[in-house]
DNA sequence: AATTTTTATGATAGCGCTGTCATGTTTTTA
DNA sequence: TAAAAACATGACAGCGCTATCATAAAAATT
């Protein structure tokens, strides 16, 4: 009793079926012009009994296109992560690709990159933070002709496709909504210096608070590393430093989890005491308590739009995507 | 200025380069006995010189395998599916694999999975909760010989590998922590009834309670869906048909998440006032206030090893591996 | 020393598709 | 009405590998 794998049907098979060249069946499945009405039907219905489904390798070997786009990560975990992955399972699904993960961890030893490159040949490469920023895997990239989207890239380059937000601006934003609701002594925690994104945030609230003829004083400010751990001990740095805070920016919601965790043990009621916001409408940021308010970028469409300018490269004007972001306002503001 | 793809080595370049036949290449590659040391040291360093990497299309369409492992999952979100990813594309790593993620929502429709497998030809394919007890699917994947590891899979079937842990033991092994503990009253929220986990972990909790001769009433049971609002909701409903528990069961982590904001916002104090405890070890279990005790199991392990049952198929009494959990003792728990 | 077995290598035929070209047939335009 | 253009189809080569077979040398066995 072995096993056997009930061999898949072929286009021959189906070809054979409806009663026509295999090379017309071919032209049915890449959209070919030049088929008419009812051989496609035939064709169709051919496939659809044999249960036919072209083989990818086949057609990568024959055609260009691998039908594999490539999520390069440098961490699958992550609630940014998992929402561009919805986002990019769904394009591929629509368009008859598929999403291969690949973890890339170190940032400047493209030996990884250039084997999975070699070896599955992806169609493209999707590279969310902080691989966009990353110089040699981009001059890999570009040296080898591979078609890149970027996602939340810090630096804008202009022969590489990208979808961003303006991340100063969102933290502008941001900042201001507290300078609104009062607030003049606003900390902020610094985001991870690695991603390019962590930069941008803290001009964006340097920026707004200067605008509003707020001083930055150095105590306002700490260094995070965008994880909760980080956030906790900024919010103690800050706490130290400066207790006369009304408000903190932290620039990403895991951090701003972190600084709450440590404010509600340290007996800092928030936002009575000290309002706290954060960066990214994390999943986090509405399982907490009191619930965070934050800015969300819209993660699941700026990935379908990835995926979008792999597929149909478009005009080199037209490869930068940007999306705009909104304050979700919850319960970790108060006014004053 | 055409951005032209520098197109890869192939394995006749190689060949040529190393001064041997095309197949003996294929042999290195493919670590095949009968290739003498010297040639096969000139062969590797033909590849390296030429960055050569064998292409998985066309080795998939020669060879039998295509080098693909799918991860089918009926959501891509959440820490279960990210630890597991990270278990998996490091198994892919080590062996030369590459993980193709699929969305699988409808569990009882078959057609995206025949479409996907039909195109990929995926070397086997992984499936979690709760796809790995989903009938229809596993008939299918049978049918087709499509080698299959399933992780955390409720019901036991001969004919799959599978990794898992004895669930109902686990949650035997929590409540009876609670019991030590001095509780006496405890609650239960029962998980998503699409997971076959959720029935074993609620006998569990029956069978721990049952054996120190302790009733559980039916007010001490509350539904959930294994996400924050339904814990939430679950909390209220056991908050006010039975106040006088003492300790609450959660049967996964985000619902505990979800009871333990519920509780804390209706003045119930966590742990002084009510223990509560979940199940997975997710990252919101450490991020949380107080930080919560719960089961960990070892998921990018069981992850690992369920790579491996696909790649090297074993003896068909080998192929079912039972994982052990520990309870992670943290802050939600009082002693009484 | 003669035979078998093991080791080492390569030639050749596809795997299941797509690209290119050849060959008609119809429609449009001059 | 003839020439050109658009449409429709199929034959055939070949993508970059692996499987199978053939071949020959070296090692082990009679």
């Amino acid at each position: 009793m072995t096993k056997s794998l009930k061999k898949p049907a072929t286009m021959s098979d189906v070809a054979k079926e409806a009663g026509v060249s295999l090379k017309t069946v071919s032209r049915v499945f890449n959209n070919e012009k030049y088929v008419t009405e009812d051989k496609k039907a035939r064709i169709l219905e051919a496939a659809k009994t044999l249960n036919f489904q072209p083989a990818v390798a086949a057609r990568g070997l024959a055609g260009g296109r691998s039908f594999m786009i490539g999520l390069f990560v440098d961490d699958a975990s992550g609630d940014y992560v998992a929402k561009m992955m919805r986002g990019l399972v769904n394009a591929c699904d629509a368009t008859g690709t598929h999403l291969v993960v690949e973890v890339i961890r170190d940032l400047d030893d493209v030996s990884k990159v250039q084997r999975a490159v070699a070896s599955v040949r992806f169609d493209g490469v999707i590279l969310p933070p902080p691989l966009c920023d990353a110089p040699a895997l981009l001059a890999f990239l570009r040296e080898n002709g591979v078609p890149v989207a970027r996602i939340g890239a810090g630096q804008a380059l202009e022969d590489f496709a990208s979808v961003y937000i303006d991340e100063e601006l969102a933290a502008y934003k941001m900042t201001d909504y507290l300078i609104a609701k009062g607030h003049k002594k606003i900390g902020f925690i610094i985001g991870d210096p690695e991603h390019a994104c962590s930069a941008l945030r803290e001009t964006g609230y340097r920026r707004a608070m200067a605008a509003a003829g707020l001083t930055v004083e150095d105590r306002f400010l700490a260094q995070g590393y965008f994880n909760f751990p980080s956030g906790r001990d900024a919010a103690q740095t800050l706490m130290q430093g400066a207790p006369d805070l009304t408000a903190v920016f932290a620039s990403n919601d895991e951090m701003a989890a972190g600084a709450v965790d440590y404010l509600s043990n340290a007996g800092v009621r928030v936002p009575d005491d000290l309002s706290v916001v954060g960066f990214d409408d994390d999943i986090a940021a509405s399982m907490m308590s009191p619930t965070l308010t934050t800015v969300r970028q819209p993660i699941e469409d700026m990935a379908r739009q990835a995926h979008a300018l792999i597929c149909n490269p478009g005009d080199y004007q037209k490869i930068q995507h940007r999306f705009s972001v909104d304050i979700v306002e919850r319960q970790s503001v108060r006014a004053v």
